[in-house]
RNA sequence: GGCCCCAUCGUCUAACGGUUAGGACACGGCUCUUUCAAGGCCGGAGCACGGGUUCGAUUCCCGUUGGGGCCGCCA
């Protein structure tokens, strides 16, 4: 059940581009405080750009927040097919003389912008189109001149009051009268955005800093069209290791190029949460109930954040230790290209690579060693663990090997251990080659783990294997 | 250029006039150890600068500097 005065909010992403973790960041926040306040939470595509918006790309951005979890109550909705509203409220504007049409050309306000800039000064536009009655004005259009709808802005300091900034004033000779329709009948993204938050009874509009210079427009729009103005709260911009906004320029910036580097959903979640918002406490790791219950916008920080993605590798570390072995096994799966080993050695697998890896696909190639001989041996360890006693000496590894009654992690090392006794050499002399032999690797997993998990028939294989290669390397 | 926003370790941040300025990532060391991790312990690292206000400023105000954003018939 909805209270009336219950909280509204959107994200109102634009099909230009897929979702960047920005935007990401914007609909998180909306989202937390929907569920914080008992709030809605509504989608609404800003698709009225149609040069640049892309259908496919609305789908895109639609899997990206299903994905992350960003799931809301309302829509989505487009604004293409909401042209009806726009259409009717600029006529409006128009008869109540908010608005005007003003019949420059494009080529026009072009040269006028030219000179301005030429000259040093700051561009804007005449107002000419202000002085014509409506009624010539009505003719004009009705004989198909073209035409643009302009607001007419109050002669006033516009003020903003941002729930994260305080309160913003605009001096009245800092914005001019903006086009809310284009030429061709276009209904513009700043007139679309006050139509439909109006429409949609928007509460609250918590979105980018890149958008606090737009927000007087809105400001006047919204008393133009005599509607309640929406409380507003500007986020801080995330930002590149270079401190600028952060762009495809930076590498991974969209959602789902950190889904394909192998971040789970819950650790962007909780990471994105967290740039720009600290719940106090020191705590880093929140399930998403706990960040449910305590997000405030006041507790959001004006500043811009820095993305990092060392930290979100770490988080993404973080959240696999603490996954159940099943379903960790299960997202790791897909990934394992050479195959996996039955359940029942993939799951202790799983227990035995959690702590060494940061992603599925790290998991999912360990799982696959289990499953596929290596094919090639490491070089530098080959140079720095095989000696030339080394084929030797795992041969009477394997021969103690071969008559082991149990095949289990401490009888195997008990065999090692021997046979390194028996050849005078510390364990490790043995164990470095071993496990290359196994593995192809010198690091990993505790070796005689692996042994035991790799089982006799498998591990005597790749020994042999392994002592035939040595052998070819360095011809007796 | 005009307008606007921002400013605590390299990074994310805590602090809401009085703290040895706290935590996390990253980094270094130690520990554990057959390797690599993970874990544990320890460590280096910050209030951009200058003026005020105040008994007292990281904290409030102003300026400087630096960074960012917006100035379209784009969103």
């Amino acid at each position: 059940m909805q209270e009336t005065n219950a909280p509204r909010v959107r994200f109102a992403p634009s099909p230009t581009g897929s979702l960047h973790v920005g935007g990401a960041r914007t609909a998180l926040y909306n989202l937390l405080f929907a569920r914080n306040t008992g709030g809605t939470f509504l989608l609404r595509i800003e698709d009225t750009d149609v040069e640049r918006s892309r259908e496919e790309l609305t789908g895109q951005i639609l899997s990206a927040m299903e994905w992350l979890g960003l799931d809301y109550d309302e829509g989505p909705f487009f604004q293409s097919k909401r042209y009806d509203l726009y259409t009717e409220a600029a006529n409006r504007l128009l008869r109540e003389g908010k608005a005007y049409r003003a019949f420059e050309t494009p080529e026009q306000l072009d040269s006028e912008r030219k000179k301005a800039e030429a000259s040093g000064r700051a561009y804007r536009y005449s107002g000419a189109g202000r002085a014509i009655p409506l009624a010539e004005s009505d003719r004009r259009a009705a004989a198909g001149e073209r035409h643009v709808v302009r607001l007419r802005m109050p002669d006033e300091t516009l003020v903003v009051d941002d729930l994260i900034r305080g309160r913003v004033d605009f001096p009245p000779d800092a914005l001019d009268d903006f086009v809310l329709v284009r030429s061709d009948g276009h209904p513009l993204y700043h007139f679309c955005v006050c139509v439909d938050d109006t429409d949609m009874r928007i509460t609250h509009v918590i979105r980018g800093d890149d958008h606090l210079a737009n927000t007087p427009k809105h400001v006047a729009l919204f008393h133009a069209l005599s509607a309640p103005v929406p409380k507003f709260a500007h986020l801080g911009m995330i930002l590149g290791t270079d401190r600028k906004k952060l762009s495809k320029r930076h590498g991974a910036a969209a959602v789902e190029e950190w889904r394909d580097e192998g971040i789970l959903p819950e650790a962007l979640f909780n990471f994105l949460a967290l740039l720009g918002w600290a719940p106090g406490g020191d705590r880093e790791i929140l399930t998403r109930a706990e960040m449910e219950r305590e997000f405030s916008l006041d507790k959001v920080g004006a500043s811009p954040s820095v993305f990092d993605p060392e930290k979100l590798l770490w988080m993404n570390s973080q959240y696999i230790a603490a996954m159940p072995a099943e379903e960790l096994l299960r997202r790791s799966l897909p990934h394992a290209a050479g195959g996996a080993p039955d359940p029942a050695v993939a799951l202790r697998a799983i227990e035995l690579h959690r702590p060494r890896v940061r992603t599925p696909i790290e998991m999912g190639r360990a799982l696959s060693s289990y499953a596929r001989d290596p094919d090639d041996y490491e070089a530098e360890g080959m140079k720095k663990h095989v000696k030339p006693d080394t084929a030797r000496q795992l041969e009477a590894l394997v021969a103690g090997l071969e008559v082991l009654p149990d095949w289990t992690a401490a009888s195997a090392e008990a065999v090692l251990r021997r046979v390194a006794e028996a050849e005078q050499i510390s364990a490790g002399k043995l164990i470095h080659p071993t496990r290359l032999a196994l593995t192809g690797t010198t690091v990993g997993a505790p070796l005689f783990d692996v042994v035991e998990l790799l089982g006799k028939q498998t591990s005597l294989r790749r020994l042999g294997r392994f002592i035939e290669a040595v052998k070819a390397r360095t011809p007796a």
